[in-house]
DNA sequence: ATTTAGTCTGTTGTATACAACAAAAGCAAA
DNA sequence: TTTGCTTTTGTTGTATACAACAGACTAAAT
């Protein structure tokens, strides 16, 4: 981390990582006083993060009150998952081939290893680049903003739910070969059809994740 | 517009409606005194403007040299009418059993007419608010925060190629009701396709009026 | 015990002074 | 004229003091 970024970038993605690791929980009370002291630089900085924040939607300003961190109900799961079954599909129908084949072979070999030749951790990396990458091949700002603010919201339940509990990881896998196996044949219509059963299961799967636990007071 | 809103939404709303109003060209310079001056607010309110305004891509913010008012090219053309075309017909398609009746019913009437009966400006904000209050049925918060970005580069771009030129509305007018009709038969599909042809023909005007118009230097 | 007026405390909103830096302008030397 | 250095100017970044306000708390009156 080059000591070249600004204080208020500092302090955006210092805050940002907090969120999103639940370090600072969905729900819970900040303020800049707080916060300035944790961070050790003044408020501006910290109000120029702050804002930004709240635009992606991770906090809500509320005006003499204090700041809160925004809650996640069952609902943003939907709300999640409709972006995405929205997204990643389309972009494999009509992007897919802008998606550099040594790209497609190098997740193409990851994906027909078994899942648990990765550590858990390593696993939800791969699975991470892998969608990302697949949406990025879209080219277009608005869509890709969208798609990062959802990809933060994911990674909080995530986080939430305890993150070393999935075990449907050799599903997944299996799910990802079938979408890059299709990638490989350049037949996108299947391999957004795969992508489209994918992401229903992967959403069932949060689903029951989030339900059956406890520490989850929504 | 009740003196109870803060300094920081005032500005903000200032500074977007002079973007989107082109008072503030596309490539434009702008530097925080002069807005400080303009607004007779001091820089603290602007700045948070500011980065929200940079948060919805209408504005670059150039440390140490000023901010940069976005320009609009050919391209953001395709980029705008892309997300509108991936949202609206989706939005038809999958929630259009979720708006009320008497909504499409209004709009029956109005597209009924002729869109002569109406002045160049009633049109287009009625036809704004109909596209709108089709996408709004999604209830997506992530999904309409990108949508309304994109809806105000559309009324930029609507601006800047002179606002009341456009030859079509009779044929935009009979597309709008091919459009409600399917609607009030509950015909989500063909609603959908209607869309879908609505905004494959808007986008090709959009380009022809941009193409002919010298004034827009991109 | 209950209400009510008033004070106090904590929070963000706002203004402004100073720092840091980049780019332009000026100027001298080759 | 060109080149390279120095100075100046203009800009945003940062820190901080003060204002405004909402809510909690206290204490007195009924």
């Amino acid at each position: 981390m080059a000591g070249k970024e600004s204080l208020k970038q500092k302090a955006y993605y210092a805050i940002k990582e907090k969120i999103i690791r639940c370090e600072y929980a969905p729900g819970a009370m900040l303020n800049e006083e707080s916060l300035r002291e944790e961070l050790h630089v003044s408020r501006t900085p910290i109000r120029d993060a702050l804002s930004r924040l709240e635009q992606e939607g991770l906090i809500s300003i509320l005006p003499k009150k204090g700041i809160e961190v925004s809650g996640l109900s069952i609902n943003d799961i939907n709300l999640i998952f409709e972006v995405r079954l929205l997204y990643e599909p389309y972009a494999l129908l009509k992007y897919g081939s802008k998606i550099k084949d040594e790209v497609i072979y190098k997740y193409y070999d990851t994906f027909s290893s078994p899942a648990h030749t990765f550590s858990e951790e390593e696993y939800y990396s791969l699975d991470d680049t892998f969608h990302v990458s697949i949406v990025e091949a879209i080219q277009n700002p608005y869509l890709l903003k969208t798609y990062d603010w959802i990809h933060n919201q994911n990674l909080r339940f995530r986080v939430l739910t305890g993150q070393f509990v999935d075990l449907r990881l050799e599903r997944t896998n299996q799910e990802h070969l079938k979408i890059v196996t299709a990638c490989l044949k350049h037949n996108w219509e299947l391999a957004a059809k795969e992508m489209e059963a994918h992401l229903l299961a992967s959403k069932n799967a949060t689903f029951d994740l989030v339900l059956s636990n406890k520490t989850t007071e929504m």
